[in-house]
DNA sequence: TCTGGGGTCCTAGGACCC
DNA sequence: TCTGGGGTCCTAGGACCC
């Protein structure tokens, strides 16, 4: 049997920690740049309150019901997360969790006696509630897609049970499944829901006695003969190993304002660059390759009108690499490349890829000086960039001024990550 | 006269997730 | 004025190899 852990409202539930005053009352959290409603409690979404859409569209709805509106803060989300996830492999056991988001998880409750999964999920729910301060929602099922299905009826019938569902007689999987729209499974997303209400499968229970042979031709090939299976009870979907690095590791923004000359792109760039480079050391490894990439506001439809249209440049960096100073000197060339002068650019982005464990790097017979892995200077960057203010160190190429930095008018304090914002107690 | 079979690697693009 | 950011997996098709 596996468990899905899941964070209520998550974002807003980590704000809500420190600001008590808030405990039964709407709270919202914005995207970077302010943009769009990320996270949203009970109350908010009885407002009305959408999910992801535009915080401006939202605006007056948010001011007149007097929710309580938060820039995102990761440093306190992530802190939080790492705490709720210290407490879930303390219970289950260390090589049982499979961190899935930064609020869900993932549990292999293989071993555990089956008339105790509900114990065993009660006791996860509690326990991480009373050491973190975050409420849970846990879902029990024969594979991961129904745990899922388990974690949202536990949500969408909070009082009958009290964030805790365990599916497992066939009975149960199949009222489970009879209550389960398709678009609301997970591995279905709008595409193939659509594809499926053409054809009158409407819900989990119908889709889960498709054939095989119709899945694998109309639902993405082993993708959907995964699905079909995983309804069926049968796990095809593994526990992923938490050793496990990143594939690919991406830093893009949009600009806080539209930018227009190369100057700021060339800024950008290499701020995301030193962003994302960072992220590679943090899991030891190296990247082969770089993409670059602008998204600009073609006005070919109007002057009004929004019709972003991205543009991209990649290149194969002669050997595998994490150092900063290497990728922003990769980087920089294919930003100019992009640019032409009188676009309008909206957002730019470093992608790296082609990532190999540091401690393997292929070298390069035609490199002559290779860079110092281990770079003591560039841990040192990266400590205190991280405990104090970010980029107190920085290259001059990520520029001084930064016209186009994202805004972020609502952000709490980094009450746990940071010294000088520590809670304070009068 | 007439053109196999089996394989790898890479990229682009589509679908999905939170 | 105004719409986020960061990932994964799979497939198809082209280039190339023996």
């Amino acid at each position: 049997m596996r468990a899905i852990v899941d964070c209520n409202s998550f974002y807003c539930s980590c704000e809500r920690l420190f600001r008590p005053d808030l405990r039964e009352k709407p709270v919202v959290v914005l995207s970077n740049n302010d943009g769009c409603i990320v996270s949203r409690t009970d109350e908010a979404k009885k407002l009305g309150v959408g999910m992801a859409a535009p915080y401006y569209q939202n605006r007056e709805l948010i001011e007149k019901n007097e929710v309580a509106v938060f820039s995102s803060n990761y440093h306190l989300y992530g802190d939080l997360s790492m705490r709720v996830m210290d407490t879930l492999r303390e219970l289950a056991g260390e090589d049982r969790v499979e961190v899935y988001s930064v609020d869900e998880a993932f549990l292999d409750l293989s071993t555990i006696p089956a008339d105790t999964l509900t114990g065993m999920a009660t006791t996860l729910k509690e326990t991480v509630e009373q050491w973190t301060g975050i409420a849970v929602s846990v879902g029990v099922g024969p594979s991961k897609v129904l745990s899922k299905v388990a974690n949202r009826l536990s949500k969408k019938d909070k009082k009958g049970t009290r964030g805790v569902l365990v599916i497992q007689s066939p009975e149960q999987i199949r009222e489970a499944l009879e209550r389960t729209a398709v678009d609301d499974l997970w591995g279905v997303g709008r595409q193939y829901a659509m594809k499926l209400h053409h054809l009158g499968i409407d819900n989990g229970w119908q889709l889960r006695n498709m054939p095989e042979e119709w899945a694998r031709k109309h639902m993405g090939g082993v993708v959907g003969v995964r699905l079909i299976r995983e309804l069926n009870g049968i796990p095809c979907i593994p526990m992923k190993d938490p050793l496990e690095t990143k594939k690919m590791i991406a830093t893009t923004r949009m600009f806080g304002k539209p930018v227009f000359e190369l100057a700021e792109i060339r800024e950008a760039i290499a701020t995301y660059t030193a962003r994302a480079a960072e992220k590679l050391r943090r899991q030891f490894s190296v990247a082969g390759t770089i993409q670059v990439y602008v998204v600009t506001n073609d006005t070919r439809k109007g002057p009004y009108e929004y019709n972003p249209q991205s543009r991209w440049q990649y290149t194969h960096l002669a050997e595998a690499t994490d150092d900063t100073a290497t990728l922003i000197r990769a980087a920089l060339p294919l930003a100019e490349k992009l640019y032409q002068p009188g676009l309008k650019y909206l957002k730019g982005g470093v992608v790296l890829s082609g990532l190999v464990p540091a401690d393997a790097i292929q070298s390069n017979l035609f490199v002559q000086e290779h860079v110092r892995q281990d770079n003591p200077l560039l841990k040192a960057v990266d400590n205190i960039n991280f405990s104090y203010r970010s980029d107190v160190v920085k290259y001059v190429s990520s520029g001084l001024t930064r016209n186009w930095k994202m805004r972020q008018e609502l952000r709490s304090k980094r009450f746990t990550t940071r010294w000088d914002e520590l809670y304070e107690i009068h």
